[in-house]
RNA sequence: GGAGAGUUGUCCGAGUGGUUGAAGGAGCACGCCUGGAAAGUGUGUAUAUGGGAAACUGUAUCAAGAGUUCGAAUCUCUUACUCUCCGCCA
C-alpha cells in the first residue's frame, strides 16, 4: 500500500508511475487526496468536540464530590448533546476511513525509476544472459515425454487423486524434487538466510499484508470453513513474520529462506505452454526474503539477483535476466528481475525466478518498522526472489541433460541425489 | 470437541466507575556521588494519528470488537489467543 503522505505530497509523481505501470484509474488518487482533506478536517472538529466532551465529565466528577448535583446535571444536558454531535460525526468519519482505505488499497505500487514503460511480455529489457545451449540428441524429446518414459512424475495419476496441474512425483522423480529442495536451501543458509519451515495456510491478515488480499483473491485456494488461505508463496507467511515488528536498526539486514509449496488456482489457459511441469497448481519453492533499511535496499536487490545467478550458474542452465516492463510487473512491487531458462526441447524460455523490491509497499501493510537511536520510527523495505521454483527448473534439467543412454544430473546435485543415470 | 483460569507499558506487577497514560518494582538513558566501578541517589523513559514554523497541544490506545454511562483498565456481550484438566490424535 502506498503511504498516504506520499499522496498528499507527491500526488502528480505517483499519478506518473502508475501510468508507467499502465495503471488506468488514475482518478482515484486525486479521489484519495479529496477524500484525505475531508477526512482530516472533519477528524480535527470531532476530536475538538471529544476535547470539550471531557472536560466536562471531569468537571461532573468534582461536582459530584462536592455534592453540587443541581451544576452537575446541568453538565450532563451540555454533555449528551455534544454527544449526538460526536456520534453523527464518528460514523461519517468511519465511512470517509473506510472510502479511503478501499482506494488506497486498489493502487498498486509505483514502478521505480529504472522500470522501463511497456505492456507487453515483449517490453521487458534483457539485462543479460549465461550458459550455454546444449547440443541434443536427434531423439531429444520435452520433459513430459520423459517423466513418462523414466517414470518419474505422473501427470494422471495427479488428476485421478487430486485433479489436473496436482503431478505425482515418484521415484527418482521424487527424489530430485527433495535433493533440489536441500541444495537450495543449503545454497541459500550458507549466503546467510535463516532458514523457516512456516505454515503452509495463513490468515486473512497476512495474506493481506502481503498484497494477495483483496487483489488477488480469486487466485488463493481458500478453506473458507476456518477462513484459511493456501500459501501461494512462502513469501506470504515468511514476509509476515515481521507484521506488527519494530526492528532496532542493527537488527537489519533481515534475511530468512523458506522451503514450501505452492498453491495456485489461476485458471490458465490450456495447451502445450501449461503442458507437463510448465504451470501447475501446487508445485514446490525455495524463497528468500530480505528485510531492508530502506536505503539499503537496490543494493541487496543487486545482491539477491546475484545470488541466484549463481545457482543457474552451478546447475549450468543457459539463462537470461529480464527487467520487467512496468506493465508486465506484479501488483505489489516496484522493480521485478525474472530469471528465465532455456527449454532445449520445448525451444522456448521458462520463466524460473522473480526477484523483487517492494520498498515500503508490502511493510506499510505490514507495519514493519525499525527505529533508529533518537529518531522517528520509518518503514523497512521488503524484497523476496524465488530461488528456486521447481518445477521448470526440473523440466529445464530434464531436457537439457538428456542424452540418448539417459539424464545424467549435473556434478552440483551428486552430492544429494548421487550420480546415478536416470533410464 | 468439553470444563475451568487468564490476557495491563520493555519486563514483573497493582488497580472493580471519576485528575489512571495508568501505583510500585525491575530494566534502560542521562546526571550526582567515586581515583575507577559496585552500592547509593536524582531526573527521565510508550505508540499511533491530527493541529502548529516551532514551543506546544488535541484525540485514541490496559488482547480485539460492540454495548451501558455525563464518565470504563474497571460493568455487560461477542471474538481471538494463552495456560490447566479431560477427550481425540501423529
Amino acid at each position: 500500500m502506498i503511504q498516504i503522505q506520499t499522496i498528499r505530497e507527491n500526488a502528480a509523481w505517483v499519478k506518473e508511475r502508475l501510468a508507467v505501470k499502465n495503471f488506468k484509474e488514475l482518478q482515484l488518487v486525486d479521489e484519495i487526496v479529496a477524500l484525505d482533506e475531508q477526512r482530516r478536517k472533519l477528524m480535527f472538529a470531532m476530536e475538538e468536540n471529544k476535547a470539550k466532551q471531557n472536560e466536562a465529565s471531569k468537571a461532573i466528577g468534582e461536582l459530584m464530590r462536592s455534592g453540587n448535583k443541581e451544576e452537575a446535571e446541568k453538565r450532563k444536558a451540555e454533555v449528551s448533546e455534544l454527544k449526538a454531535a460526536i456520534v453523527s460525526s464518528e460514523e461519517a468519519l468511519k465511512q470517509l476511513e473506510k472510502e479511503q482505505f478501499e482506494k488506497l488499497v486498489l493502487l498498486p505500487n509505483t514502478p521505480g525509476m529504472q522500470v522501463p514503460a511497456g505492456k507487453t511480455p515483449e517490453d521487458n529489457e534483457v539485462v543479460r544472459s549465461g550458459g550455454m545451449i546444449p547440443e541434443l540428441h536427434e531423439s531429444a524429446v520435452p520433459h513430459w515425454e520423459l517423466c513418462k518414459q523414466y517414470n518419474l512424475v505422473d501427470f494422471e495419476l495427479g488428476t485421478k487423486i487430486t485433479g489436473s496441474g496436482f503431478p505425482v512425483y515418484i521415484g527418482k522423480g521424487a527424489k530430485l524434487q527433495r535433493s533440489l529442495i536441500q541444495f537450495f536451501l543449503d545454497f541459500n543458509t550458507e549466503a546467510g538466510y535463516t532458514e523457516y519451515l512456516p505454515p503452509f495456510m495463513v490468515n486473512e491478515d497476512s495474506a493481506f499484508a502481503t498484497g494477495q488480499l483483496p487483489d488477488k483473491e480469486g487466485q488463493m485456494y481458500h478453506a473458507t470453513v476456518d477462513n484459511f488461505y493456501l500459501i501461494p508463496t512462502a513469501e506470504v507467511p515468511v514476509t509476515n513474520v515481521y507484521r506488527d515488528v519494530v526492528l532496532k536498526e542493527e537488527e537489519l539486514p533481515i534475511k530468512m529462506t523458506a522451503y514450501s509449496p505452492c498453491f495456485r488456482r489461476e485458471a490458465g489457459s490450456y495447451g502445450k505452454d501449461v503442458r507437463g511441469l510448465n504451470r501447475l497448481h501446487q508445485f514446490e519453492k525455495v524463497e528468500i526474503i530480505q528485510i531492508v533499511h530502506p536505503e539499503k535496499s537496490y543494493a541487496a536487490l543487486d545482491d539477491m539477483v546475484l545470488h541466484v545467478e549463481r545457482l543457474l550458474n552451478l546447475l549450468g542452465l543457459p539463462y537470461r535476466i529480464l527487467r520487467l516492463c512496468g506493465g508486465d510487473m506484479g501488483f505489489a512491487s516496484a522493480i521485478t528481475y525474472d530469471f528465465e531458462v532455456w527449454s532445449t526441447a520445448q525451444k522456448r524460455w521458462l520463466e524460473v525466478s522473480s526477484v523483487s523490491n517492494f520498498e515500503s509497499f508490502q511493510t506499510n501493510r505490514l507495519k514493519c518498522r525499525f527505529k533508529t537511536e533518537g529518531s522517528k520510527t520509518q518503514l523497512c523495505h521488503s524484497l523476496n526472489g524465488s530461488s528456486l521454483a521447481l518445477p521448470r527448473i526440473v523440466a529445464s534439467l530434464l531436457e537439457n541433460y538428456q542424452t540418448a543412454e539417459g539424464i545424467q544430473l549435473p556434478e552440483v546435485l551428486h552430492r544429494y541425489f548421487g550420480n546415478s543415470v536416470m533410464n
